[in-house]
DNA sequence: TATTGTTATACTCTATAACTATA
DNA sequence: TATAGTTATAGAGTATAACAATA
């Protein structure tokens, strides 16, 4: 199949990067975000609040400095991810009887659910980005980008 | 080898986000940006004004629309970052004869040098963290990630 | 009418410093 | 002393709307 123009001038002009590896990862999420976003946002959601809200319904009892953790995202910064979280009703704050400085965090029943639909939403965003690949190319995908992170451990 | 407890407690949080791709190649690009912003820093490089001066160091008199739509960046978002690369003399902004409303980009001497000291540290950064990676396995993820971008375009 | 570059603006993500209350 | 959560703030990336000059 003939390329289209659009596609020619584009690989034409960013050619030079596309030897980057990084250049290329931050592109194929991009693909993957952009479409995200849209499906979330109909539930009040954006990437970083479904990720916490999924660990937590996960992780019944996170604590908030080890959510961050999980995450690589700074306690100041998650703390208005929580705040978001909470006002929507969709998790609660509790103490931590063993340690006053914790919080404990809790999915409610909307929360679950909620984070149930996104969850199909976010299946969805893959199967229909990533059809081009099959299942065998999607694990070898998982396994070397899996690679990628392990290897900064050593920094 | 053991792992560390941080590292049991890490795994554990995230399992629930591991099963989708688009977490994984989030982090695997982070693991990646960390360090080349790092690397990049003592040039006054980040790394939209990187990629954006060594696509003008690639394709001479490229016009500031073609770049953006190149790096798939706003072109009213790409007045700043032209404006940064311009103000530190490492480019130029010259008029189109043919077409008055364009401005055709250039780099001067010092922007080729610089660029060429940033592409060095570009190929250190992937070295450095890609390492434990074969040339096979990079070749095979530069394609699998190829494929995702192009699944897009038929959206 | 459409496109090029621009300004203004707002939202999100990320990073640092400083604070409080606990441990 | 160190840690958990918080506030304040600033830098950077990204998105939309509107404009002048030109096609």
């Amino acid at each position: 199949m003939e390329p289209s123009k659009k596609s020619e001038q584009f690989i034409a002009a960013d050619a030079g990067l596309r030897r980057f590896l990084g250049y290329r990862l931050k592109r194929a999420y991009n693909t993957l975000r952009s479409d995200m976003l849209v499906r979330l946002e109909p539930l009040g959601l954006r990437i970083t609040t479904f990720s916490a809200l999924l660990l937590i319904v996960h992780n019944p009892g996170l604590r908030q400095s080890a959510l961050a953790s999980a995450l690589d995202i700074k306690t100041s910064n998650m703390v208005a991810i929580i705040d978001d979280l909470e006002s929507r009703g969709w998790i609660k704050r509790k103490p931590v009887p063993t340690d006053r400085r914790a919080l404990a965090l809790f999915a409610t029943a909307v929360g679950k659910s909620t984070c149930k639909k996104a969850e199909a939403l976010a299946f969805e965003n893959e199967e229909t980005l990533l059809n081009n690949l099959t299942d065998a190319e999607l694990n070898t995908l998982s396994t070397l980008l899996e690679k990628i992170e392990s290897s900064a451990e050593k920094l």
